[in-house]
RNA sequence: CGGGGCGUAGCGCAGUCUGGCUAGCGCGCUUGGUUUGGGACCAAGAGGUCGAGAGUUCGAAUCUCUCCGCCCCGACCA
């Protein structure tokens, strides 16, 4: 067999690296439709803890969740300029409402609609048209809604999870009377993404507002996480929008203040995506196959019984149970430890591989070895495949949650380390240049000051580099920027990225 | 949409240049047996409109044309 379970591995060929491991972890697999996926079950499982986690943190933070039609009128995009400028390219478009058939067989669209509908690329109008007639007074704000849904955005270059003409999110938009409240609403819901992002998916995070170019269309400001993958590339993982009254004024979402006066409201938006599994994906998968940190990973566990005769099948099984109903009754962060016996009628090393592939953070066998000594054979996600160790059974459930800790922790760290190794401060425009040459090695995040100027668009456009977000934390630090020389108050952070 | 590569069984491929027996191989799958603490072995079997359509030809996976899809690199984006 080869070394590794994946092929190629990263280091040879990291695009098709990453198209394996989603095969080999069962996640999604190409449909039909150009730029479409199909989440197969281990996919959507993983996408489900993440709506779980996310959905809690969103109601904590006083969002209630909504829903609000697929299809848009056209005139609805048409309302907020920019915001039509930007997603005009890659909208699909519903013309008919009715099939005929034809006198070759073939089945002919007719029935054509007065008005076309464009199938939502986000929702900002919609509900903004929903907004205005839901907000009358001051009394009646903030709204604070999120709806969970899916979306289209017609791709020129679809890769799965990362850029699929469908795909499924999260977006919430909210209203608010002052600006104030706005930006602090937008801000709120960015920590709750780097929190998410950090905490759950071990994913660290860079947060910051875009340069003017990189803003969503519409918006005033709009803030990114940031995340590193192991090739190197910036990925952004979420935005949050803070859309100041530009939708609000466009769309005729007003209130009367408390002193009776007219005003416009102030709109926030913020969404992350199935884009966030390619994201784990990336940054912690290894060649062996899927990573999962333990808080997002659909099983936790795994307990792989090992067994000959009948006897040893009836006495191993047994066991296995007592261990999943304990495991069930520990908790990590706050759940039950998701376990799950495999007793399923395969061979011992297909069996093992595939949960290798699918990323399960721990294995335990039990085997006859195992319940004469009162022990079980452990291994764990993040160590090679054949790193076994044997822990005394009645210890194991209660170091689990421990052991997942440590799991999550450690899997953190890694990729924390990794990043900051692939990451530099850069003062000139030579180290510019130097950082982002082709050579192997080469690429990162490179932390320089650079002003919001065509001069370094131009600088970076053929590196094919963009600033990803300028890092919000931390005091400022003037600088001046390696292009213009022109004074600014903050770094940035520039990388090639998805 | 431009440049490049590819499309033959579930997966990976050979065969295409130079048209010709019944389209092959490895893995996987099914059944039986031997095995079993880390990707087993033996045997038997199932599985293909060779991406689609049109054309050339006595004959097309193979030649010609058109189309479709996938991957990589650009332009665009969560």
């Amino acid at each position: 067999m080869p070394e590794h379970a994946i092929s190629p591995t990263r280091v040879q060929d990291y695009p098709e690296w990453y198209q394996q491991v989603v095969k080999a972890a069962d996640l999604a697999e190409q449909s039909p439709v150009r730029g479409c996926m199909v989440i197969k079950p281990h996919g959507y499982a993983v996408w489900e803890r993440m709506q779980g986690i996310l959905d809690g943190m969103f109601k904590a933070t006083g969002h209630q969740n909504a829903y609000f039609p697929l299809f848009i009128p056209l005139s609805y995009l048409e309302k907020e300029a920019e915001h039509v400028e930007g997603f005009a390219k890659e909208c699909a478009v519903v013309t008919h409402h009715r099939l005929e058939l034809g006198p070759d067989g073939r089945l002919i669209p007719t029935g054509k609609l007065e008005e076309p509908l464009v199938v939502r690329p986000t929702s900002e109008t919609i509900i903004g048209a929903m907004y205005a007639k839901w907000i009358q007074s001051w009394r009646d704000l903030p709204v604070l809604i999120n709806q969970w849904a899916n979306v289209v955005r017609w791709e020129m270059r679809p890769r799965v999870f990362l850029r699929t003409a469908e795909f499924l999110w999260q977006e919430g938009h909210t209203a608010h009377a002052t600006r104030e409240e706005a930006v602090e609403e937008t801000l709120r819901m960015l920590d709750v993404y780097a929190t998410f992002a950090e905490r759950d998916l071990a994913m660290p995070v860079i947060k910051g507002p875009k340069t003017a170019g990189e803003r969503f269309p519409g918006a005033v400001d709009t803030y990114s996480i940031e995340a590193m993958m192991q090739d190197g590339k910036a990925l952004q993982a979420g935005t949050s929008h803070f859309l100041g009254q530009n939708f609000a004024k466009a769309q005729e979402i007003k209130f009367a203040g408390q002193s009776g006066q007219e005003e416009y409201c102030w709109t926030t938006s913020w969404g992350v995506s199935t884009r966030l599994i390619g994201a784990v994906i990336m940054t912690h998968s290894d060649d062996d196959g899927l990573v999962l940190p333990p808080r997002i990973a659909p099983t936790q566990v795994v307990i792989l019984p090992i067994h000959r005769t009948d006897e040893e099948r009836t006495a191993v099984l047994d066991a296995c149970r007592v261990l999943e109903r304990e495991l069930a009754a520990t908790t990590y962060a706050h759940e039950p430890v998701r376990a799950k016996i495999d007793a399923r009628d395969m061979r011992g090393g297909d069996k093992v591989w595939q949960h290798v592939k699918q990323g399960v953070p721990v294995r335990v066998e039990i085997g006859p070895r195992d319940l004469a000594s009162g022990a079980v054979s452990v291994t764990r996600r993040d160590r090679p495949p054949k790193e076994r160790t044997s822990v005394p059974l009645a210890q194991f459930a209660t170091e689990v949650p421990q052991l997942l800790g440590e799991i999550q922790q450690g899997l953190f760290e890694k990729a924390r380390a990794f990043r900051d190794a692939k990451s530099a401060r850069l003062a000139t425009q030579a180290d510019i240049l130097d950082f982002f040459a082709e050579a192997a090695g080469k690429g990162g995040f490179a932390h320089v000051h650079v002003a919001d100027d065509p001069a370094v668009t131009a600088l970076l456009d053929p590196l094919k580099v963009t600033v990803r977000c300028i890092p919000m934390e931390g005091p400022d630090e003037p600088g001046n920027c390696a292009v213009t020389g022109r004074p600014v108050p903050r770094a940035s952070v520039l990388a090639r990225s998805y």
